[in-house]
DNA sequence: AGGAAGATCTACT
DNA sequence: GTAGATCTTCCTA
């Protein structure tokens, strides 16, 4: 299956994260594949935007992982969970596109021993339980999802159909006019 | 040392 | 469905 591109990730946010949905995010670990569909995802800005981790006085790490190379992955931690990012702008611009919910294809078995649970609709739907799922922490930060030989990578998923919806973003303080928060209309896994 | 942060789980009404 | 406790880093004092 084909690796997204880097030329992919080098454009607005808002427009990567909407495209992110329907491709498929593969994690490799100890010869074993774990995969899902992203279903929900959200953009985030650089210094203008007040929710974004490049807002003034955030981790020095996460801005310059925003303000660098796009196809790069920013991981961090908040209120103890792992959230996954893909660094995402147009040249000299900032941005990245959180993964808030997939819906899993293959290693289910797995996820189910990591996350503690057999209910197939609680293993990914929400940006923490994903990366709990697919062993997803801060050691695969920066890690460039455009090669292929990387342990974490996005291809291109089945063609499939669907309407995707809108909204502002989940749970940020101050959110700005836009909506950057993006969805498959109707899937299951996609977070309450 | 203290607080804030893009969340989750549990235990209730 | 909502409320409260708790999760773990990194920043600022």
């Amino acid at each position: 299956m084909r690796v997204l591109s880097r030329g992919f990730y080098e454009r607005d946010a808002a427009v990567v994260a909407r495209e992110l949905l329907g491709k498929v995010l593969v994690r490799r670990i100890n010869s074993r594949v774990l995969s899902g569909r992203i279903v929900e995802v959200e953009a985030y800005y650089g210094r203008d935007d007040p929710a974004s981790r490049a807002y003034s006085g955030r981790p020095k790490f996460c801005v310059r992982l925003m303000y660098g190379r796009p196809g790069l992955t920013l991981i961090y931690m908040v209120h103890g969970n792992w959230l996954l990012n893909f660094v995402a702008h147009e040249e000299n611009g900032a941005g990245a596109v959180l993964v808030r919910a997939i819906e899993p294809l293959e290693g289910v078995e797995y996820m189910k021993r990591n996350r503690g649970t057999n209910d197939v609709f609680s293993l990914t739907s929400g940006p923490g339980k994903l990366t709990k799922a697919l062993v997803i922490t801060k050691e695969l930060n920066g890690v460039d999802i455009t090669r292929e030989e990387s342990s974490l990578t996005v291809v291109e998923g089945k063609k499939e159909k669907f309407r995707v919806l809108s909204s502002h973003r989940i749970g940020v303080k101050r959110d700005l006019e836009q909506e950057l928060r993006f969805f498959i209309e109707g899937n299951k896994f996609v977070s309450k």
